[in-house]
DNA sequence: TAGATTGTTAATCGATTAACAATC
DNA sequence: TAGATTGTTAATCGATTAACAATC
């Protein structure tokens, strides 16, 4: 059942709607207009509009939003209705780090295992899970349901290990290493290039000190 | 001295530009075409010969661009030329996790000591600085040049601690809190929202299987 | 009913792609 | 000189904003 192809700018607003709504409903605001969200958020009312109408009305004239409606349903969208398992491979600072991050699974992120090539991480535990040997990755992913894949390892690895994760029943990628991932039809991929996203801040930075001296 | 303004999908792009340069370098590689970086980058020729041109001719007619020249002029533009000096606020999972990210370094960013409020975590290093407290920051920055700030604390401690940061000299934030901060102009912030990066990948996932079944 | 605010169409703006003259 | 490939202008495409009729 194919849907109307959602523009990457539109879904990369929703988590954003998402954290706004959810402040909203913590305060306990009923209602809100695309208005006031506009203001709230620095954007234009009429763009909120349009992205929520990707989607069917939410909306009521005359009323505007209900912040808990909304909420739910830009949930739903994003996906967070349900339940997904993921592990992590690599489990240097960053690796232990995310597995360590509560907030995911209060979002159905539920967390594993975790898996390194280096052998004297046996054995240590990562949230109460035991750091595997990734020559166990196969079995383990044979053996249990995993959705996710977090990869926190350097980028010679991970191009190596995509082949065994899809075939293995991996659905989506989360990729930390600094390569760009070829994967097949029907896998997700989302990259966090750190050292990039750190590259832009430079930009700005060393730009605005060109401009003003 | 007003540049031509550049836009920021133009600036999001260079610094996947300079990591395939950087890996052609490696490689020996001398002239690449724009025709050949599209294809190995999968974007169009025009728009790389379209995006390299907003800062200046790059390339030569009949011949294309040279590698490591190319390489040095992107490196210049994002601003990597120089060294700037950083702290961490936040020595959780994610906090220590960056101060150990070797690479950063590389690239010219000097880690310069790491704060937190939780006085249990006083005394322990991250990359041989000691964690200090955090009602020690303000001292700490009078007396130290600090260019950029890694904000990797909880949003609450974040917004309370922008005020302090840029009235003491800080000049850029990467925040990597959930929340929009609110800084004076000149001042910049580029964020990281992992949380919203990974529901991205959900909202690709749960998409994909509701077309698929 | 009158007022408010959505949903949606139309207008504008900006970014990407195509085309080609300039030139190495 | 002929061939290749850039730099740049023009055409297209898509995303954002404005406007307003529909409707609660």
């Amino acid at each position: 059942m194919q849907e109307k192809e959602i523009s990457q700018a539109v879904v990369s607003r929703l988590p954003r709607y998402l954290r706004y709504l959810g402040e909203l409903k913590e305060k306990g605001v009923e209602r809100v207009s695309s208005q006031e969200l506009s203001q709230l958020m620095n954007v234009t009312a009429s763009q909120i509009r349009q992205d929520f109408n990707n989607f069917g009305g939410f909306g009521q004239q005359g009323y505007g939003y209900n912040v808990e409606y909304l909420y739910t349903e830009i949930s739903k969208i994003l996906g967070l209705d349900r339940e997904y398992n993921f592990i992590i491979i690599g489990a240097g600072n960053l690796g232990r780090a995310l597995g360590n991050y509560l907030n995911f699974e209060r979002r159905g992120f539920i967390f594993k295992g975790i898996f390194d090539k280096d052998e004297s991480l046996v054995g240590k535990e990562v949230r109460g899970e035991k750091i595997r040997l990734i020559s166990e990755l196969e079995d383990f992913l044979k053996n249990n349901t995993v959705d996710i894949a977090v990869l926190t390892i350097p980028k010679v690895g991970a191009v190596g290990l995509v082949d065994v994760l899809v075939d293995n029943g991996i659905k989506a990628i989360w990729n930390f290493a600094h390569v760009d991932l070829d994967v097949p039809d029907g896998v997700q991929v989302e990259n966090v290039h750190l050292s990039e996203s750190l590259m832009k801040l430079s930009y700005k930075l060393s730009r605005y000190e060109r401009e003003n001296k």
